[in-house]
DNA sequence: CTTGACCCTGGACCGTACTCCACTGTCCAG
DNA sequence: CTGGACAGTGGAGTACGGTCCAGGGTCAAG
C-alpha cells in the first residue's frame, strides 16, 4: 500500500511516516516512480510503535528492537529472549508505579500532605 | 538554603533548579542580594518531582499539582481528592503497560514474533 | 584590596518528535 | 490535455526539557 493509505489505517499523517522512515522505524521499499510502498504488516507494527512509544519508550529504542528484531530474524529464540527483555522493563517500570502509588496511597486522608514536604507555596 | 546546596542535595543542575522555578514547579523566596532561598521541603518536593517526571508526567502536569496544591492548602478533603486522582491515573497507566506486558508474553516462545505483523526489514 | 566561591540575568543552543510549507512530479478521468 | 488527487523533496518552525555561556554582582578569607 502507499503512504496514504498507510496513514489512514494507523490515523497518523504521512509526515509522521515519513519522519519515522527517515528515522529508521519503519522501512519500504519504492516503486518505479518513486513512491513509498509498504507492507500490510506496517499497520500492526505502526500500532505496537504507538503503544511503546506512549508508555515512556523513545522513537530511537523502538527502532532498536525493530533492527534486533530484523537482525535475529530466523532465531525464534532470539526473539523469545527480545520480548522477554522487554516485558522485565515493563515490570521495572510498573513497579516504579507501584512505589509512587504507595506514596500516594499513604498520604490520602492524612496531615501531612506533599505540601508540607515542599511544594512550591 | 541556596541554589547550589539544593542542587547538591538533589542531583540537579543550578541550570535545571531555575529553570524549574521558571516554569512555576518550585517556589523560591529571595534574599536582600537577589540570591534564591529554598525550604529544606524543597528537597523532598524535587525527589517528587523526578519521580513523577520519570513516570511520564509533563513537568505542565506536575506544576498543575503543585499549583492545586497549594490553592487548596487549608482542606485536607481537597488534597486526598487530589491524591486519589493521581493513583488513577496510575492504575490507568499500570494497566496500559500490563496489556502491552500481556502483548509480548504472547508472542514468547511462539512462531508468531511482530516481524511477521510488518516490523522494519 | 584582591581572589575565589558563589550567585544573578538573558539569550543562544541542543535533542526529540513531530508539523507545516513551498515547490515539483505522477497518474487517471473527463 | 487539463484538472485534481496523490506522491516526492528539502527546509523551516514548534513544543518540551533542559544545557551552556557571557557578562556581571556578592561576600568571606587572606
Amino acid at each position: 500500500m502507499r503512504i496514504g493509505e498507510l496513514a489512514a489505517r494507523t490515523g497518523l499523517t504521512r509526515d509522521t511516516i515519513r519522519f519515522y522512515e527517515k528515522s529508521g522505524l519503519l522501512v519500504s521499499g519504492r516503486t518505479a516512480n518513486g513512491y513509498r510502498v509498504f507492507s500490510p504488516g506496517a499497520v500492526e507494527w505502526l500500532r505496537y510503535v504507538r503503544t511503546a512509544q506512549a508508555l515512556g519508550f523513545s522513537l530511537a529504542e523502538i527502532a532498536r528492537t525493530g533492527e534486533e528484531l530484523r537482525g535475529a530474524a530466523d532465531t525464534a529464540g532470539a526473539l523469545s529472549a527480545l520480548f522477554e527483555e522487554k516485558i522485565r522493563v515493563v515490570d521495572a517500570r510498573m513497579a516504579e508505579l507501584a512505589v509512587l502509588r504507595a506514596e500516594l496511597a499513604a498520604r490520602v486522608g492524612t496531615g501531612c500532605p506533599l505540601r508540607a514536604s515542599g511544594a512550591p507555596g
